[in-house]
DNA sequence: ACGGGTGTAACT
DNA sequence: TAGTTACAC
């Protein structure tokens, strides 16, 4: 899995971001009574005190750990506060700390390469700044050294009792005659504390911090001294760091890999690696982990810092442990409901902040069949095209769930009447969108071109997503209808609910009542599809999402076949004036020295992906069947030439692969091709 | 069958 | 490609 990298540079500035128990801190900033108390973040508060997810330094003391229960960590600590994860949807609801992380984001992107590594972890390659620092204004040259960066740990320098340790860190960051790599780690230093400072001050949030050669190192280093700390791995100290540290503290050897390179090989150490030529690793771990561990036991790693300040997919899941494993369809899909309902409200948020879209939804569930012999057969995941709108998602996610349990049943699931207790338990389901792409900005024809049709002056993203939903014929129609005579020649009569009512809107307390429902597993799928609009649509009603700002829909759209058409994207898109500075009107000259102004609180809109700058090839994820034709066709054929140019490129022309059979294997056919 | 909810990346 | 597996916080 881990995969081998040359290093690209012998001296680059890699630092490693960290938040000090980062949820605690967001909820310590809303209620700063909480301030210097003992204090854990926890979720689900109902079973033994739910659990922990993020514990306070001074709880930490008293021997708290994350992964306690709220019970455990009362016994452990009873003066300990407890602050609960907000709960929207009955899930938990982590949108407060993402935001957080994106303040954090937006102060520390602006010094060189982010990337936004976990909600509460960023990478930065400092390596243009340390040299400008060098060339300009090396520090030997200035009058003081940031008070913080003397506070700085490093590595290889010893720091004892009574030793004036900010006077050792003045001299090491100033020698004249240091390795020059040293003298670049000095800058990295001074720049992470000041933005370390910066963050601290903008955000009230404090961080820890690890500034090496390699993202690996500074990785390692930036747990070494929190919190609030930051420490230097110089060149000269990799190796007697690595000769001792236990081989499970690396990153990505924390799992399996590194448990049997213990066990298979007696590596215990990252030095214990040294023994092993690169061929031997190579014998028992494959080419790509072999090199990879030759390189990782001498400090070796060029992986490179990614410019990517936001996230590459979005998801919305829900365990449903034990006894609170859902049991009837109509339970699953009240919950694939919810979860959908929140994947599409960020997907919204990312559109309109971002101006990115996404094109693939997948959902994700596990399962068990007690009284089974495969009882722990793995339950497929499933994917097809994102449509937006709320109701759509939830459609799709549905029908995806029922083609991954038919699979998931196998041929015999679809008569239980005569198992006695053969049937299934949902223990877990997600939903998430990948495959996001920006929409390109400003200059294009195309853009010029929309830019001239359009007539409304109009489109925040709220109103995109609608749109797509206003143009999108009723949601049982097209690719979901053909679906029901499958999904119903999958079911018994018996397994036909006749508790619909009962069934549909089930409150989570419920799922443990839901035995009665056992005897009535299924629902058909044109109950079920009925059940989705009209519970849809009351819930509509209240929903931002679906408050029709009404404007007349153009003829062309009112063509459109299920799919929203990319060209209705644009349209959308372009009415808007863009909300965004995007300056990088022409995007060939790299940006990434660009100082922004992003304003920190408030609004992550001006958070920008760095990619920009650099040679990212923007594709369109969509397939061209997956543009309503008829749109197209109208379109001048210089425009559908550019048009063409953003969609993927080796498309297959009709679908090669779809079975006429329809196989509940394959997806395909839930898609059919758009008629033309 | 409680580490929950998310996210990334490589492999097949 | 879609789906699986591993890993991390």
């Amino acid at each position: 899995m881990p995969i081998a990298r040359p290093e690209t540079s012998d001296a680059r500035v890699i630092a490693h971001v960290d938040m000090d128990c980062f949820y605690v801190q967001v909820e310590q900033r809303r209620q700063p009574e909480l301030r210097g108390l003992p204090t854990a973040v926890v979720q689900y508060n109902e079973w033994q005190g739910g659990g922990l997810i993020a514990v306070s330094y001074e709880a930490r003391k008293c021997g708290v750990k994350r992964s306690m229960r709220g019970d455990e960590a009362k016994a452990a600590c009873p003066e300990i506060q407890l602050v609960q994860v907000p709960v929207a949807r009955g899930k938990a609801d982590l949108n407060t700390y993402r935001s957080a992380g994106s303040e954090v984001v937006s102060i520390l992107a602006q010094s060189g390469k982010c990337e936004r590594a976990s909600i509460d972890e960023v990478y930065l390659d400092l390596t243009d700044a340390a040299e400008s620092m060098l060339a300009d204004a090396p520090p030997e040259s200035l009058d003081s050294i940031d008070e913080e960066a003397l506070k700085s740990h490093i590595l290889g320098m010893s720091r004892n009792e009574g030793d004036d340790f900010k006077e050792s860190v003045r001299d090491w960051i100033c020698r004249k005659d240091a390795d020059r790599r040293d003298k670049l780690l000095g800058c990295g230093m001074i720049i992470v504390a000041e933005l370390r400072k910066q963050v601290l001050k903008e955000t009230e949030f404090s961080c820890s911090a690890g500034i090496a050669h390699n993202k690996m190192l500074a990785k390692l280093a930036s747990g070494m001294n929190k919190p609030a700390q930051q420490t230097v791995v110089p060149y000269s100290a990799v190796q007697e760091l690595l000769s001792s540290l236990p081989i499970k503290k690396m990153k990505q050897l924390g799992g399996k890999l590194g448990t049997s390179l213990q066990t298979d090989m007696g590596v215990n150490t990252v030095g214990d690696l040294l023994q092993f030529s690169e061929a031997k690793l190579q014998e028992h771990w494959g080419t790509n982990t072999g090199t990879w561990l030759w390189n990782i036991a001498r400090g070796i790693s060029g992986e490179e810092v990614q410019g990517r300040l936001l996230p590459k997919s979005h998801g919305s899941g829900k365990t449903f442990p034990g006894p609170r494993a859902l049991k009837s369809l109509s339970n699953v899909q009240h919950w694939l409901n919810q979860l959908s309902e929140e994947l599409s409200e960020r997907l919204s948020s990312d559109l309109d902040q971002n101006k990115r879209i996404a094109s693939t939804l997948t959902l994700h569930a596990s399962a068990f069949k007690s009284k089974d012999s495969d009882s722990h057969k793995k339950f497929p995941s499933k994917s097809c095209p994102l449509r937006y709108g709320v109701t759509k998602i939830q459609e799709d996610a549905f029908n995806l769930f029922q083609a991954a349990l038919r699979e998931y049943m196998g041929p015999f699931g679809i008569k239980p009447q005569g198992n006695k207790q053969e049937t299934w338990r949902i223990t877990g389901l997600s939903v998430s969108a990948s495959k996001i792409v920006d929409i390109p900005s400003g200059t294009s024809s195309i853009m010029r071109y929309f830019q001239s049709q359009s007539t409304v002056p109009s489109c925040s993203a709220d109103r995109c997503v609608q749109e797509y939903v206003e143009i999108t014929p009723s949601a049982s129609e097209g690719c979901s209808e053909q679906r029901s005579i499958e999904t119903q020649a999958a079911m018994s009569e018996e397994d036909i609910s006749t508790h619909y009512t009962e069934n549909i809107d089930p409150v989570p307390e419920k799922d443990f009542s839901c035995q009665s429902n056992e005897a009535t597993p299924f629902q058909t799928q044109s109950e079920s599809s009925k059940g989705t609009q009209r519970k849809t649509q009351s819930e509509s009603s209240k929903g931002t999402q679906m408050k029709r700002i009404g404007r007349k829909i153009n003829s062309s759209k009112e063509k459109s076949q299920g799919m929203p058409s990319i060209v209705d994207i644009f349209k959308n898109y372009i009415a808007t004036p863009q909300s965004k500075q995007e300056t990088e009107e022409d995007s060939t000259v790299p940006s990434t020295s660009k100082r922004n102004n992003f304003s920190s609180r408030s609004s992550h809109s001006s958070e920008v992906n760095q990619e920009v700058g650099e040679r990212k090839e923007t594709k369109w994820g969509y397939k061209i069947d997956e543009i309503d034709q008829s749109v197209f066709d109208e379109l001048p054929e210089e425009i559908q030439l550019e048009l063409r140019s953003f969609m993927r490129p080796n498309k297959r022309p009709n679908a090669g692969k779809s079975k006429g059979d329809g196989s509940a294997s394959s997806i395909a056919h839930y898609f059919p091709p758009l008629k033309r």
